[in-house]
DNA sequence: ATTAAAGTGCTAATAAATTAGCACTTCGGA
DNA sequence: TCCGAAGTGCTAATTTATTAGCACTTTAAT
């Protein structure tokens, strides 16, 4: 199951950040979070998520700036994994027509072109 | 900001198997739940869930039949939304090339042909 | 070296989520 | 028709999540 799935709404909300960011320090992470509550609830948060094991952190001057403990690969991964089985139920494939169907103006012919590239190379490998 | 970022812990484990299975009882909920919690809580939830507006309910007999209140297409577009925007920067081409890439060998040739229909149509309609 | 601003470590209060339990309904078979 | 099984509607208890506040530390500028 998926750990994302253990974390309180707030708690989640913190770990987008993180994750989005890459890193973020408490007022960083206060700055962005939609309706944010008081400072010393996202220092608090952001112990307990430690404590937790899904983030950790370095100190950098007076500050402590904070990380996922997850790679953001792994993270990408279990992300769209999640996503693929609750929504797709497991079809990437659909996923993916629903990703280009969304995206539609948004991609660029160059990207258009790399992803040919990419399929175009599964085949091969597929057979 | 995205509605699933208002759930709790439960009531968003609940919403994914709603949108996974489409449908479900209580007792369809609760088999599905990971570390499942008491059948009273559930019905609970189910029933707080939809106060809330996130799903309805019809009656099936004696027993209610929940159903997510948003289209599966709206469903998973705002759940791709997501993830591309906290875990690939908002980038669709780079989303779809890691699903790609995690799927490999899962995906049948006749799909990937599709999607190289799918690409190439776009890229049409793009320029 | 001194000090104000910005940070952190705690502990304890408050609010919200989660659960239990019991009384009342619905359904289908004897 | 009558009964038991399976369901639902509540209300109230309990557990978790969320927040506030205050004492101590670090930093950087004077």
């Amino acid at each position: 199951m998926n750990p994302e799935h253990n974390l309180s709404r707030r708690e989640r909300q913190i770990m987008d950040i993180l994750h989005a960011q890459g890193q973020a320090t408490a007022a960083a992470v206060l700055a962005a979070l939609p309706a944010p509550p008081g400072y010393s609830a996202v220092r608090a948060l952001l112990r307990i998520l430690e404590e937790k094991g899904h983030a950790r952190h370095r100190r950098e001057g007076a500050r402590y700036v904070y990380v996922p403990r997850t790679s953001p690969e792994l993270a990408r991964r279990s992300a769209l994994q999640r996503v693929v089985s609750t929504f797709f139920q497991g079809s990437v494939a659909q996923a993916m027509a629903a990703l280009l169907e969304t995206a539609d103006t948004q991609l660029s012919d160059t990207e258009l072109t790399r992803l040919q590239q990419l399929i175009k190379k599964a085949r091969k490998e597929g057979r």
